[in-house]
DNA sequence: GGAAGTCAAGTCTCG
DNA sequence: CGAGACTTGACTTCC
């Protein structure tokens, strides 16, 4: 069975996004931003339910400043009680949920203070899925980080910051491959050694790519190996013709995708889609392939 | 009221 | 070695 879903926003709704700027941060207008947000997050969650869509990944903007030293974190026990029934509401109607920190948060940096922002930005995430009571199949998805002209020696690294983090964290971990430094067979490697799961993003396999031999339903299926009694993760995007190479597309491209799943149908996928129009493809893609979930 | 510039952040590339 | 690109959507300023 395979599912689909989109990330962080719903273009039809209410943004849970919204934010302001550091110059004007007062603790007043984080907790009256981050209580709109999470309200709108609700909201969101709700129609996915309704439409179906049981597969979302929620903004990292949901609580302004969240991981910056200024946010005293007083928004975990003002919105307790509403992420808590957030996350019940999410947990009886049976959807997944995932976080994804940005670029800027990199794990494996050889600056002391990048790697504290990062830890930082880490246990923020970490918080909100876990003052929604949810377990640890609701994930946190990062990057592999940077090279720094030595990939071998940084990919090393990397796998100690693994190690060293908190057990709270390090349960919800999954490494990505990116479209820049860290393809899907160094990803993958990396994951088997860490004992973390691996997300490969079909596109950016696409842009850089690895495993020369191998098509992409076995790379599928290898990464599935790294998610023992869980149901694997994947992203999946186009490349936006008027853009750079690398750039999410505005929506899928339906029969190209067609062609996607025609290979991996038989297989228990949550797919995230990365598009702009969001729950739109979707939905596009629920009508014209009515075994999508 | 729409367009353009700005924003917390780190890494990489280009000149 | 410094500036700008990258990515992102929302905010802010400018006309």
């Amino acid at each position: 069975m395979i599912r689909i879903g989109y990330a962080g926003i719903n273009t039809g709704l209410p943004t849970s996004s919204r934010t302001f700027r550091l110059g004007g941060y007062t603790e007043q207008r984080m907790l009256q931003v981050a209580q709109a947000n999470v309200s709108a997050l609700e909201n969101i969650l709700k129609w996915n339910e309704e439409n179906g869509i049981h597969l979302f990944r929620i903004t990292s903007n949901l609580i302004p400043f969240g991981s910056h030293p200024v946010n005293s974190g007083s928004w975990k026990q003002a919105l307790s009680d509403d992420f808590e029934r957030i996350g019940r509401f999410v947990k009886e109607s049976g959807m997944r949920v995932s976080m994804h920190p940005g670029q800027y948060t990199v794990l494996n940096t050889p600056d002391k203070g990048f790697f504290a922002s990062a830890l930082r930005d880490l246990e923020y995430h970490s918080s909100v899925l876990d003052l929604m009571g949810l377990d640890e199949n609701h994930k946190i998805v990062v990057h592999g980080g940077g090279a720094y002209k030595n990939k071998e020696l940084y990919l090393g690294i990397l796998k100690d910051r693994i190690a060293e983090l908190p057990p709270a964290i390090r349960k919800r971990l999954v490494l990505e491959n990116d479209e820049l430094v860290f393809h899907a067979e160094d990803i993958l490697t990396l994951c088997r050694e860490a004992g973390l799961p691996a997300v490969l993003d079909v596109f950016h396999h696409e842009v850089l790519p690895s495993f020369p031999d191998k098509d992409i339903r076995q790379i599928i299926i290898f990464f599935g190996q790294t998610w023992p009694g869980a149901r694997q993760k994947i992203h999946y995007s186009d490349q936006d013709p008027e853009k750079r190479r690398g750039s999410h597309s505005g929506s899928v491209d339906v029969h190209r995708f067609g062609k996607f799943l025609d290979r991996v149908r038989d297989l228990e996928l949550d797919i995230m889609l990365e598009v702009k129009d969001k729950q739109s493809s979707v939905l596009r893609l629920r009508e014209t392939f009515p075994d999508l979930k």
